[in-house]
RNA sequence: GGUCGCGUAGCUCAGCUGGUUAGAGCGCUGCAUUCACAUUGCAGAGGCCACUGGUUCGAAUCCAGUCGCGACCACCA
């Protein structure tokens, strides 16, 4: 054996041994209930199918290969399967920017060109993140790999909104939604960031009363002024009306509790086309919302004034509010700056435009109930200090869930319109007919990664869905929970009746040594392809776990890294020692024919030490062994990953090498006994640190087969 | 404004279904090297487990409050 441990010579070798050996393959489902295996599932968090890996992904590649490799081990059938996601507007808005630097834009190309333009940019990138996730040593089956496009997964997705439809859980209609001018589609609530930014509010004359805002370029949409019922200024004045300054319109003054008296003036100009709180008061008012977007929407999808704008059609925003600033003359009282946060797109962080637009709206109030319901019998499980919490919250809460996305890079809706003016829609995967034509909106990303777990299991080897359905563990970042699990949870749920996981392990983020996110602006973003070449895959796998709790941020660095190489250094050594042990050296005299004491074999360089030996030695030893497989069980058993690897790690270094070895020098500890312990903690380490420990075992066991597929030690 | 989380050794973090001398990594001090590993070993320094009060025979661990830090959510026009 050499020296020290040479990952380089060993991983890529390693790995194609594990795939060719087919560990990575559980049997069918089908077959699975013929051998009555126990199965255990974990659908592995599709990464973006053209992104390059970051650390997040090796935290879940590292996280889910441990419980992985620990249940294949016990004798499970074990199915993990991997996957990639499409990643509508993420792709699509990365595809757009290359097509800028070419002096380009999406408009330049019709849908079925843009569409099959980004098709092949995504499967020019496709195998990298897979590439990568291989070489952190995902035992993951590749032979069931989907990708969120693939015509099958398409298909189950589609018939998926069908049956909400059917049901009665999808309506059309005209909402505000978020809508971002430069990337010109809506979002969902959960896509909309909010930032603080200092502007300006303007105190405006109204005639009788006047009003406070930020957006003065909106009152030439205004239908209404609202105050609060209560308030003693104002509340003889509903009923009245008022006239718009510049417009010279007529508006009402209304009564709703909504207004903060407060705040501003205590009386709000209503814009039920812009904003959300107004289109609300209009609801509650009774009025005729449609008749109010025809003629009262001023600012379009381009983000220009529209022709309700009268004088100012055309301009954009930001030019329409200079100009009516100016226009109000003596009508302005007031100009004072203001701080308040107002929505950005979570993409290219320009401010949200509210828009009234005809959309697809998944009703989610009863899923959500039903979503609530599994947590409250633990059927799925949060592991993840609070996030159960805050998933509640998230389910208490939500809106109806906005489903049409005005791109092309996605999975296109089953909807069908016969005329043009499309106030009649059929849902139905095939056209229904001659003369309709397709929506050509696609569905939220999330929309189908929200079925991932059904539809991948649904489309995949035969009985697949019924024995491996629901998963053991879904593993993933904290911060996509409300996009993706209580999504899943939602979806899976209506399609199965059953949660599509049992267990919810949210890892946290990972930092830099001094705590800092990572961006790319300060440079200490970590890429674990770099550590991964540098100090082996197994290095980096162990200092992203070591001592880390489900939910909790942790920081990690080169530092942590290259320690936890010393230690894949040291279970080589371990071997190595025993491996030496054994064959005697030339021109060794004490080597001779090892001697044999009461059944112990001393190590060759020992000299005989009758009187100390007692076999009390080997005793304390299979005691203290047993002892360490029984906890990390336990660990591993109860998802206790960081824990696990922290106690793995000290036994292995500080008793098992620290110890024992020692103890076998010395002749307290017999070879055999040594060499047996050495072997179940390849088996325990294997999960944590698979390549260094497959490697030792081809030195030390070299009659025993593939480490992978060793037997987990019973109790 | 609301919700959640965190404050433990110089640094980064475990431990917290309450129970023997509070742990690890890195760093630090001293010693050790022809016999697995210097990517090492041994020894050691270093902690009123944020603060205050409560429950208990007993609290880093449970409860309440205070202070400090962070994250998320939110329709203040």
């Amino acid at each position: 054996m050499n020296k020290n441990y040479e990952h380089k010579e060993t991983e890529a070798e390693i790995y194609a041994e594990w795939e060719k050996s087919g560990a990575f393959t559980p049997p069918s489902g089908d077959d699975v209930k013929k051998t009555g295996q126990k199965p255990f599932t974990v659908i592995m968090p599709p990464p973006n199918a053209n992104d390059p890996l970051h650390v997040g992904h090796a935290m879940f590649v590292t996280i889910e290969d441990i419980l992985v490799r620990f249940h294949r081990m016990k004798g499970e059938a074990v199915l993990w399967l991997p996957g990639t996601d499409h990643a509508g507007i993420e792709t699509q808005f990365v595809f757009e920017k290359k097509l800028a630097k070419q002096g380009k834009s999406r408009f330049d190309f019709d849908r079925d060109t843009l569409y099959k333009m980004i098709w092949d940019y995504v499967h020019e990138n496709s195998g990298v993140a897979i590439d990568q996730v291989k070489k952190l040593g995902a035992s993951a089956d590749w032979s069931r790999y989907k990708f969120t496009l693939d015509p099958e997964i398409v298909k189950e997705v589609t018939k998926t909104f069908i049956k909400l439809h059917e049901d009665g859980l999808i309506y059309r209609g005209v909402r505000l939604v978020n809508f971002c001018t430069k990337c010109g589609t809506a979002y969902s609530e959960l896509e909309v960031d909010h930032e603080e930014r200092e502007d300006k509010i303007y105190k405006i004359n109204y005639g009788k009363l006047s009003v406070a805002t930020t957006r003065p370029e909106t009152m030439l949409g205004d239908v209404a002024v609202a105050v609060n019922p209560e308030d003693p200024r104002y509340k003889n004045l509903i009923g009245e009306k008022v006239t718009l300054p510049l417009v010279g319109r007529e508006i009402p003054i209304v009564g709703d509790a909504m207004v903060d008296m407060e705040f501003g003036t205590g009386a709000v100009k209503i814009t039920p086309t812009h904003d959300q709180n107004d289109w609300d008061v209009a609801v509650r008012q009774g009025w005729n919302m449609d008749e109010i977007v025809l003629n009262h929407q001023v600012i379009g999808t381009k983000g220009k004034m529209t022709a309700n704008a009268g004088l100012y059609e055309g301009m954009n925003v930001s030019e329409a509010r200079e100009k009516i600033v100016t226009d109000l003359g003596s009508a302005l009282i007031e100009t004072k700056p203001y701080t308040h946060s107002v929505g950005t797109c979570y993409r290219c962080h320009r401010t949200i435009e509210p828009l009234p637009m005809k959309q697809f709206f998944i009703k989610v109030k009863t899923l959500a109930e039903n979503a609530l319901k599994s947590l409250d019998t633990e059927e799925s499980v949060v592991m993840g200090s609070g996030h159960d919490k805050i998933l509640r919250h998230w389910l208490s809460n939500l809106r109806d869930w906005n489903v049409s996305r005005q791109i092309v890079w996605g999975i296109r809706m089953p909807v069908w319109y016969k005329d043009e003016t499309k106030t009649e829609f059929v849902v139905s995967e095939m056209s229904p007919g001659k003369g309709y034509t397709q929506e050509t909106d696609t569905f939220d990303t999330w929309f189908s990664s929200g079925q991932w777990p059904v539809v991948t299991l649904k489309t995949s080897k035969q009985g697949d869905f019924d024995v491996y359905y629901p998963t053991d563990v879904m593993e993933t970042a904290y911060d996509i929970l409300p996009f993706w699990v209580m999504r899943m949870m939602l979806l899976g749920i209506y399609m199965t009746g059953k949660s599509p996981f049992k267990c919810v392990y949210l890892h946290g983020l990972v930092r830099d040594e001094q705590g800092r996110k990572m961006s790319k602006s300060i440079g200490n973003v970590i890429n674990p392809l770099e550590l991964t070449d540098k100090y082996g895959a197994d290095s980096l796998r162990m200092a992203l776990v070591m001592s880390t709790t489900p939910g909790q941020d942790s920081n990690t660095g080169e530092n942590k890294v290259r320690g936890m190489r010393n230690f894949g250094n040291k279970i080589w050594n371990a071997g190595r020692f025993i491996t030496e042990m054994e064959t005697p050296r030339e021109g060794d005299s004490k080597s001779e024919g090892q001697e044999i004491v009461d059944g112990v074999r001393l190590p060759r360089h020992s000299a005989p030490r009758n009187d100390e030996f007692t076999g009390e030695g080997n005793e304390n030893f299979k005691t203290k062994l047993q002892e360490v497989q029984k906890e990390l069980t336990r660990l591993l058993e109860a998802n206790k990953v960081g824990l696990a690897a922290e106690s793995v790690y000290n036994e292995f270094w500080h008793w098992f090498c620290d110890e024992s070895i020692e103890n076998c020098k010395s002749g307290k500890v017999s070879l055999e006994l040594l060499k047996n312990g050495y072997k179940s903690f390849l088996i325990m380490l294997h999960p944590f640190v698979p390549f260094v420990t497959e490697s030792a075992w081809k030195e030390v066991f070299p009659q025993e087969g593939l480490l992978i597929s060793a037997n987990w030690p019973k109790e």
